[in-house]
DNA sequence: CCTACTTTTGACCATTTGGTCAATTATGCG
DNA sequence: CGCATAATTGACCAAATGGTCAAAAGTAGG
């Protein structure tokens, strides 16, 4: 099915093979930054680069307001942009395009948790990761909705990746928290548990902000409610943690 | 369209016009159980209930697991053992089917704050109230991710829901930790975000079990797991609130 | 048994949708 | 320019899916 095929399209066919691997970090390199560290190849194009950054940021938004069955290719495109063959031609398929979605939102929401080190200051590092982590959440929420609905739907795509990639971080990550509190530098809690609460408690401003407002009563959260929560859960978890 | 129509099959006709109508809370009390205090019908055939027992619970299941788009009303009827004509019988459409889903799953979910009243301990009406969120959570995660795959998506079918029953609720809630706040009983924090982050808290163990198993490196969570994340949960909030 | 009804079910559409393809148009380069 | 390669796009298809229907099969009461 992948063999005999007229010469034409290279770039396309290699896409599609590509996706039928489930190799997904292979994917999230080629799909998401293609070609940009290739042997001799020409350095990107710029409207390449252009075209694939909107396809991706059509697709977060689409799919993150219908979910990866809800959503259409017809739909993507259309946000985009570009003619529904041109999605195909630089992604291969819907679920290379979602995954690619997913792999960059893995890739920006790890990096906060860089400034979880065991030299660090515990109320100071977890004060900052909280408030880094609420920022995302108001500055990217269609990208955290993309995640937590596949979280919600069993995580078809990804289970591998949150096995290989997540898992092994999150180990060091709890186990700086454990010497912190070893140290008697903090409150002893599940420092595991802690994170799913981070992740909870500040997630939940992005993936269900519709339930958030209709509550408070305001269409959106503006500058000050976002300050507001933010404030709230960076007290109440540190107060949590012994940290007040 | 929906008046010419031959005199057969009136229960399915009228169910139709009623999904039909935006009218959320009659949909409710019609679809999820119907007829039960109608007029002078006749007492509810035992094989009826029985039957949209097992359409509404195979619904949930389904729909937790695709979404509403990526579920199929074929998938529904083989988990319930039902040929697929008899959903639409019984319930009209795909979307009256999902809505019933999402009401009941709405009264079961406000239950809980009952406990939250201004006579009672806030120590001990709040960890009541956070260990059956937690309860809830574990015992149907089916539910839970029904309705936040609903939240995620913008709420589509039951915004207005959320702002004629929860914020109403929410408000007599707030008010009471408010009171609490005021009489000195607990340490100030802010009572509507209190309850986001309860919600959050809690909920992250249906909702997104799959990374919770992943990060932890367990299938699932047995029993005692159960009750060491409902422990960290709970002291932890307790804390945030100054009762520990 | 008869009558009126509810319920069940296999077969059947119309529409949507992911994906394909061949033809066409840019684009870079010698 | 002329050639090869990359990119674009309208038209199209096979499969899946929500929903429909009419006929058959219970079922309760007289």
């Amino acid at each position: 099915m992948a063999a005999a095929r007229p010469a034409a399209q290279p770039r396309r066919v290699a896409a599609r093979s590509r996706a039928t691997r489930a190799d997904a970090v292979a994917t999230l390199r080629e799909a998401a930054e293609p070609r940009s560290a290739e042997a001799g190849a020409a350095p990107p194009r710029r409207k390449r680069l252009a075209h694939e950054a909107a396809i991706l940021q059509a697709a977060e938004r689409v799919f993150a307001g219908a979910g990866f069955g809800g959503a259409t290719m017809a739909e993507i495109a259309k946000a985009a942009g570009l003619p529904k063959p041109n999605l195909h031609y630089y992604f291969g398929s819907k679920k290379a395009l979602y995954r690619a979605v997913l792999e960059r939102t893995l890739r920006e929401w790890l990096e906060p948790a860089d400034c979880i080190v065991a030299t660090a200051e515990p109320r100071e590092a977890l004060e900052r990761y909280i408030r880094e982590k609420m920022r995302l959440s108001f500055a990217r929420p269609y990208a955290s909705r993309v995640w937590a609905n596949e979280l919600l739907h069993g995580a078809p795509e990804l289970r591998t990746t949150l096995v290989r990639t997540l898992r092994p971080l999150m180990r060091r990550k709890v186990a700086v928290i454990d010497q912190w509190m070893a140290e008697g530098r903090m409150a002893p809690v599940d420092s595991s548990h802690l994170f799913f609460t981070i992740w909870a408690a500040t997630q939940t401003y992005a993936d269900f902000e519709v339930q958030i407002c209709a509550v408070l009563g305001c269409a959106s959260l503006d500058r000050a409610a976002q300050a507001r929560a933010t404030q709230h859960v960076v007290s109440l978890i540190l107060r949590g943690c012994g940290l007040a």
